[in-house]
Order: C-alpha cells, then sequence, then structure tokens
DNA sequence: TCCACAATTTGCGCCAGCGCAAAGACGTTG
DNA sequence: CAACGTCTTTGCGCTGGCGCAAATTGTGGA
C-alpha cells in the first residue's frame, strides 16, 4: 500500500472526493503521487504553467499573490482536505496564486492528463470540480464587498474568525488559532498594514476579546468578534446573549 | 426559425460556444428560449436558486451585491456574447449575484435540465463552461489584490479602462463608454464614495485625460490612466510613448 | 547561555478620503 | 416652459489609517 491508513482517511473526506463510491474513488489514489514539502517550500508559484492538481493531506498551505510592486497579498490558508492547483485540469493555463507550505506539509498529486482521465470515468468527481470552483468564486466576490464596504477592523474580524472556524482548536480558555500567524500576515490578508493589525489587536486584548503571543492568536470571546465583524453595538449585556445567534452565516 | 441571425450570430461567437460544430451548436440553440427585459428588470436576483443560465444577445447587464445594510456593490457589466447565471448547471445553489438589465435586453436561456443535458452531448461545451469559471476566479482574485493593495485613484483608473476595453467605442474626441455610467456607478464599482470619484474626475478633466458628461464618460488620453493605473509618474514627454507598451495586459 | 534576528509595540505627524450640506447643472415630463 | 427629480460639484471639517523610527520583547540557534 503507497499510503498510510491515516491518509487515506483524509483523502477520502476530501470535499472533491465527495459521495465517490468506492469504485470511483480506488482508481483515484492509485493514479496519486506523494508530495512532501518542507516549510516555506512552494507547491507551485504564481504563473507558472497549471500541471498538476492538488489535495493537502497533511499541514497547512498559504496562497498567495505578489503585486507588481512586490507587495504580497494572501488569498487565504488551506487545511487538509482541501483541493487546491484544481485549475489545472485545463489545458494551457497557468496558476492564479502561489502555494506555499507552512509547516511540514504532505499533499496528493495528479497531473492533467491523468485527473482528466479520471473524471472522464468518475462524472461525479467533475462535478465535484466544478461545485468546488463555484464556491470560490462566490467566496471572492464576497471578499470583494468586504473589501469595498468595510472598514479595517471589521475585515480583520471577519478574517480572524475565517481562520478560527478552518485552523481553530478548542483550549480551556478559547479558540487556538492554529497556525503561525503574524500582524504582517493579518495585514496582508485583510488590505492593511502590520501597524494597523497590532493596534487593533491591542484594543481588542484590552477588552479581552482575544489573547496572543507573537505569531499566536486566541479568541476568548468569540462572540465579541463577531458583533465586531457584524457591525453592531457591543454593549456589556452582549456576553449573556445566546451564543447560537445565527447572526454568522 | 425562432431567432434573427443577427442574434445567432452573436450567439455562435459567445465565448462559451467556441470551437463547437455545428452539429453541437444547433441542438444548444434549438433549445434555447429568449427573456427579453426593460430597463431595471432583473433577470435574476441575489439568493434566487439558480435555475437558468443566460448568454447575453442585446443590451448590457450589471451584476451587484448588496451588503446586509443595504449598501450596493457593482462585480461588473456584461456585453453581448457573455454568459451570465452559468452556476445554474449546478443542483441546489444560489446565484452570488443580481443580474440587472441595463436598457432593453435580449438573453438565450436554457434551463437547468436542459443545459445539462446539452453539456451531456457536448463535452467542449462543458469544458468551455469549466474555463468562463476559472477566468472569473482569476478575475475576482486580481479585484481583491486592487482592493487591498491600490488607493482610490488607480482603482478608478484601472475599473475605467476594463469598462473602455468591454463597452467602449471610438469616437472623433476619443474612447466614449458606451453605458449610463454615474459617479455613484463608479464608486460602487471601486469601493468608494461618489464625492471621491468626482473629485478625481475633475482632477482628470482638468488635465485633459477624460472628458464626461452627466452619465457619460469618454476617454481622451488612454494612455494617461494606464500610467495612473500603473501607478508610474505622469512626465509631459509620455504623451509621446509608444503606444504599444505592453504595461497594460 | 548569550547573541542576533524577527516580531511587536508605540509615539508622532500627516493626509487621503469620507460625510454632509447646499448649490448648481441637466433632462424629463406634464 | 415651468417645475421637478436626478446627477454632479464643491466647500468644510474631520478622522481612520498609513508611514516611519525607535524602543521592546521574544526566540531559535551557535
Amino acid at each position: 500500500m503507497k499510503f498510510s491508513p491515516s491518509e487515506l482517511d483524509t483523502a477520502r473526506d476530501a470535499v472533491i472526493f465527495r459521495d465517490l463510491i468506492d469504485a470511483e474513488f480506488d482508481p483515484v489514489i492509485t493514479a496519486a503521487t506523494l508530495r512532501e514539502l518542507g516549510d516555506g517550500a512552494y507547491y507551485f508559484m504564481e504563473e507558472d504553467p497549471a500541471n498538476t492538481a492538488y489535495v493537502l493531506i497533511e499541514g497547512k498551505v498559504k496562497l498567495t499573490q505578489i503585486t507588481p510592486d512586490g507587495q504580497q497579498v494572501i488569498l487565504g490558508y488551506l487545511v487538509p482536505g482541501r483541493v487546491f492547483g484544481i485549475i489545472a485540469i485545463l489545458k494551457k493555463v497557468t496558476y492564479p496564486v502561489s502555494a506555499e507550505a507552512v509547516g511540514k506539509c504532505r499533499a496528493l498529486a495528479w497531473d492533467r492528463p491523468t485527473m482528466n482521465g479520471l473524471m472522464e470515468q468518475s462524472p461525479r468527481l467533475a462535478l465535484n470540480a466544478l461545485r468546488i470552483m463555484a464556491g470560490q468564486i462566490r467566496e471572492f466576490q464576497n471578499r470583494v464587498r468586504e473589501l469595498s464596504t468595510q472598514r479595517v477592523e471589521q475585515r480583520v474580524a471577519r478574517a480572524v474568525l475565517r481562520l478560527a472556524r478552518q485552523s481553530g482548536r478548542k483550549t480551556e480558555q478559547g479558540v487556538l488559532i492554529d497556525l503561525p500567524l503574524s500582524r504582517q500576515d493579518l495585514a496582508e490578508m485583510t488590505g492593511t498594514t502590520l501597524f494597523t493589525v497590532s493596534r487593533v489587536f491591542k484594543e481588542w486584548e484590552k477588552r479581552g476579546l482575544v489573547a496572543s503571543k507573537r505569531q499566536q492568536v486566541t479568541i476568548l470571546i468569540p462572540h465579541g468578534l463577531v458583533m465586531i465583524a457584524e457591525d453592531l453595538p457591543l454593549n456589556v449585556d452582549d456576553a449573556n446573549l445566546p451564543t447560537d445567534s445565527n447572526l454568522w452565516v
């Protein structure tokens, strides 16, 4: 067997393989290659010809773009089970972002001919890919809307909450974001500067909403951040509101 | 025959039907319905269940989103030949944007079962749809990057140039943007206010870069706008630079 | 253990862009 | 042609957020 049981499990649960029957899934795994990268290495760079699609099995991957003048923008982080570089199913396209390993990473890989062949055998696979791309469009549209209409503090709050949902780990004190996350990183995710992020965080800490060490963030009162993200007034009483409010979709 | 020859031509040239042979294209047209809307009417609204995909044949369509607090954001304008609502090929999804007719519009329409059937007959059609979605992802990623890193004047310049490429019409004086385009509209496209757009335009007019009447914009010196969009210094000599510079990709 | 480097905080100055109000320009309609 | 509604401009005040420099606090490695 090429892969460990836990690797197989993660792959089996990946969104792109959802609802595949074993007869469809087995050939997929058989055709896969494992690609392991260390911290800071790149699966691919923006503008490279897109020839390989991946499913992340272990670790975290950071998606970035670089502006012409060298400024970096972080589009987001991937967690195990997420597909990336799926654009490689198309001929003659380039990756629109760079994919960088954050810590040690393992990912399954398929080149275009292989993946195309698999999709022909399994329409559901192609459909899933389509659905994922549709989701990405939606996500970026929302991102555009956020950047257009919200101010920095709200955007930072949203970014933190997004990360918490993806990579959050419950601890005694609250939800720890399980990523090395600097002020600079958050600035690049929200279109601001590390200084402004630092000030925002200091304010939040003063209010007891979050705690943070260097490159590490813990959310103490998620509800408080949601209030900020939604631009709702933050009353003293809010701490007693039911936490199952569906404000956060 | 259901459609006029010019309608057929526009459809034939639509990106989504690119490289289809007649044997593939004919059933597509046969299955199409024509949907005509007047100014301000909506093909669909954000959050509606997505059941119909369209190809615009005549007129312009505006794509918008509304923020929870009622602010509108313009994602872009469509011109004849563009597909929209393509997300409807998937089951159980909702439109992520609203599509509003700007002036009188005609569009071909297919419901999901029909379009899915067509795609099964014509893999190329499905592939084109995929490619279009990939292009949209790329476009929105760039938009996010712009909003994160550029300042208002640059973003407005880019928006104007984008519109000019899509809907520009050459006149004696320059390139006329063939759309009713208010300051408010530009503000909603670039994430700023109509006041700021107004001030930016006044400045550009003073410099002779553009001319504008109410709801109407003409670019007099495209190269000048490109310089602003690229954040390059605008020297007096620039007017003499070769216009085929590949700065604008 | 100590050093060198990376991340963070903080003070200070500044200005791009927002918000609002009011006035002006333009089109449209009865 | 008069009156109304919409779009646009402009003045004014204000502030959120940027930029930079310098101090401070970790942290990982030699």
